[in-house]
Formats: C-alpha cells, structure tokens, sequence
DNA sequence: ACATTATTTTAGGCATAACTAAAACAAACT
DNA sequence: AGTTTGTTTTAGTTATGCCTAAAATAATGT
C-alpha cells in the first residue's frame, strides 16, 4: 500500500532530482525533517516495491513507476492549490500548506472535477506546472531576478510556495508569476532592485529579489 | 495529539451513543470493523485522554470534550458531502466515502469558507443536521416509511448515507430529503408501498420503504 | 444455584515509521 | 599514503494501532 508517508518521500525525491542526479539520504532527510537513519531504512522499503533504485552509499533515483506516483501526487497538489485560490478564496499563501493534505486524499474523480472546472490549467498559483493526466511536465527554464541585467524585461515564472511571509509580500506587491515586469537599475552592492511593472515602479532587496524565478521575453 | 484514527473513534461512538446510552466494546468494534480487543485498548487511552470515561465490562459514555471533537468531524463531514454535491457536482452516492477522508484534513479556516460558500446549510444531502461551529444540533424526529399509516403525507427527512446502491435508486426516483409525498396505499403483506409525489405515482418495495426515513408534517 | 453462552478483557505479537548512538565508509586534505 | 571530516548505514528502541488466542466476567436459561 501507497501510505501518506511514501507519498511524500517520493514527492520529495523527484523535486530533490531537478538538482541531484542521484539524491543523497542526508538532502532527503533535510528536505523530509527526519534522521539520515531512518530515510534509509524507508528507501530500503521503497526500493524493494520497485519506487526507486537504491545504491548503498550512493543516493537513490525514482523508476518510471515511482515517476509516475511522485508526479500523481505533484498533480493533485498543484490543482488543489490553485482550486483553493481560485474557488474558495483562499489567500496565495496559504494554499500549499492545506495542499500537503489534499494532494493525498482526492480521489481520481475529484482530481479529474476540479481539473474540469478549472479549465485544465498549466500552473499552480505559484507559477509551477500541473503534470498532466498522463504525468507530462514542461518546467519553463527560469532564473534569479538578481540575474537580470538591468533594462531588461522578463516575466515572473515562479516563487517558491513554501515561504508565506514571502509570498505576502510579493501578493501585496501584485509581484505574481505571469505579471511582466522591467529591472529597471541596481543599486551599488545589489541592496536594491528597481522594478517597473506597467506605469509603477516597485523596490525590492536583494533577499526577495533572488527568490523571484524570472524568464525572458521572446518574440 | 488527535490522529485520524482517534477522530474515526469519537464520531463512531458519538452516532453509536443515538441508540446506546453506553456504547459496548462490541458495538463499537463492529461499526469501525476492528477486533473487539482491539477496542479495549484503544478505549482505555481515549478514556485517559478524557475523550469519554470507560467503565470495564460496561461500556463507554463520550465527555463534553469527546462530544465536541466528534461534533466537530461530523460538522466538517457533512459541509464537505454539501460542498461536494453543490459545488463540485459529485453524485449524491458518492460524497459521503469521500467526506470520510475530508473530514480529517480540511482547516477550520476552509471549514468556514465552505460554509459560508453554501450559505450556512442546515443539512447534509442525506438530510442529516450539521452541527454549528459552536456544536449544536438538533436532530428532527423521523421514523421509517413503513410506520407512516396510508393515506397521510409526510417530508422525506432522512437517508442512511452509506448506502450508495440505495441512494442512486432514491435519486433516480426523486425520493431525496426535503420532498413532500403521500403514501397512498400499502400492499397486502407489505409487499409494496404506493407513493405520490406531486402528480406522479411511484411504488418501492418494502426494504428501500424501510430505509427512508420520514417527519409528518406539521402546520 | 449452577451451567451455558455471550461479551469483554488480558496477554503476547506484529507491522509501520520514527528515534539515538555507534560503526562503517567515502571524500578531502596534508 | 595516512589522517581527518563528513556522510551513510547498522543496531537497538520506541510509539501507534492493529491482530489472535486464552482468560475473565456478565447475562441467560434450567
Ligand atoms: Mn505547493
Ligand atoms: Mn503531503
Ligand atoms: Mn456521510
Ligand atoms: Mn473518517
């Protein structure tokens, strides 16, 4: 049996591959809150059903099949986020908490119904993209807002949905993934970043700025 | 710390407590579909967590605290069948195998959004009352369609929500909660009850007559 | 009152998923 | 190559929540 936990370490290991190969246990154990020791006691487990290959010393990688279920997951957190936002009202920082318990009790059929009403949306409201049914993804290649050059324009891709303090902030701000904006100037030292969004002009440090993921305009 | 398991415990002796005044190990072993031994000992730490007190060999009797827990679970179990029904479109069948999972993850933060979404309901889909934020119910007095006498008019009050065979057949008659109709003639043998509703005419036999819980109506 | 039957508890186990402390191993540094 | 440091695994426990089998208690029938 799929439980709540397995759940969450293989969500866990498929975000953790975006920047290892192989994930290590202690980067596991970091991101699950949990002791190296007892992550490998689990990833013994989930090796042995076939989620992941597990070499010893080495770190673990997820199987199509542990793919799949890890993606599953990602997809029904991502609609609930984004159903909460758009449906109930809930404020953007909130959703991803309530999400962490939605994403492992939605049936198929709920999954499916909130996907309708919603009218099959590409992102959560914190610019990640939903799998599809068949566990498709296209991450948009982004990066730093601190790595613009000033005077160029981009658009906001993604925040990171674990920080609510941040996302306040950037909600207040109106600094939401698909807004177009300009960096306008850096000043000295990177203290402060000059953003023109339309006709206002919004100053952000250097602290938020770099949790702003951007990607360039193309034509 | 309350788990899943504990709430499942608390809102089965709560519906148990309707018919029993003690709830026996027995009765509740059987309506969570567990070991009686088992049982014991879970009611033992429940007792000590001063959920209900617990007499050996006699049974157990829910504390104001354990009374407002199980409230509060069926509170959120029966928002979420409304909600599901009203606002999501799942058939009426369905909703309550899914509250039994929403019901443990949903905040008190969405439980309020979602009632207030419906315009505070008063009734579960089945026509079970919802207790108020500050745990208060009032159960209408029903009995079964089989007692009313021919010829008097009552409101279909109450349906037995785990039965999703019974609910699709209700449903697709119209025989659901909050419809007027009059029982026009009773068999012989009790083999079929003859039932108006409006202009239509319906006949169902005695064990879906059974299941159907109805008020007399008062002017 | 005594025996039978039904209910409930006790005793002893098991699986899951966590922990700490100690040992083993790998990587990096001199 | 040998030592230090950091990472990972092993070994031994713990808490939950379930199980079966046996013993104890309560209820019922003669
Ligand atoms: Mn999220
Ligand atoms: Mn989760
Ligand atoms: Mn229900
Ligand atoms: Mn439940």
């Amino acid at each position: 049996m799929v439980t709540e936990i397995i759940e969450n370490y293989l969500k866990a290991i498929y975000e953790l591959q975006r920047k290892y190969q192989s994930v290590p246990t202690n980067a596991l154990a970091e991101s699950l809150s949990i002791a190296p020791a007892s992550v490998t006691g689990m990833i013994k487990k989930l090796a042995e059903n076939g989620f992941l290959t597990y070499t010893p010393y080495r770190g673990v990688e997820l199987t199509p099949e542990g793919m799949e279920k890890a993606l599953k997951v990602i997809r029904v957190h991502r609609l609930a986020e984004l159903y909460m936002v758009k449906m109930l009202g809930v404020p953007w920082d909130k959703v991803h908490e309530e999400a962490e318990k939605w994403e492992h009790v939605l049936s198929e059929e709920l999954e499916e119904r909130i996907e309708a009403l919603l009218g099959y949306p590409k992102w959560c409201p914190h610019g990640s993209p939903i799998p599809s049914r068949e566990g498709k993804v296209e991450y948009v290649k982004s990066f730093p807002l601190t790595e613009l050059a000033a005077g160029i324009s981009a658009v906001i891709a993604e925040v990171d949905d674990r920080n609510p303090e941040l996302l306040r902030y950037l909600g207040e701000l109106g600094l939401i993934p698909g807004e177009e904006i300009e960096l306008v100037e850096i000043a000295p030292f990177d203290s402060l970043f000059r953003i023109k969004q339309g006709e206002s002009q919004i100053d952000i440090g250097k602290e938020a700025a770099s949790k702003i993921l951007v990607t360039v305009i193309v034509e």
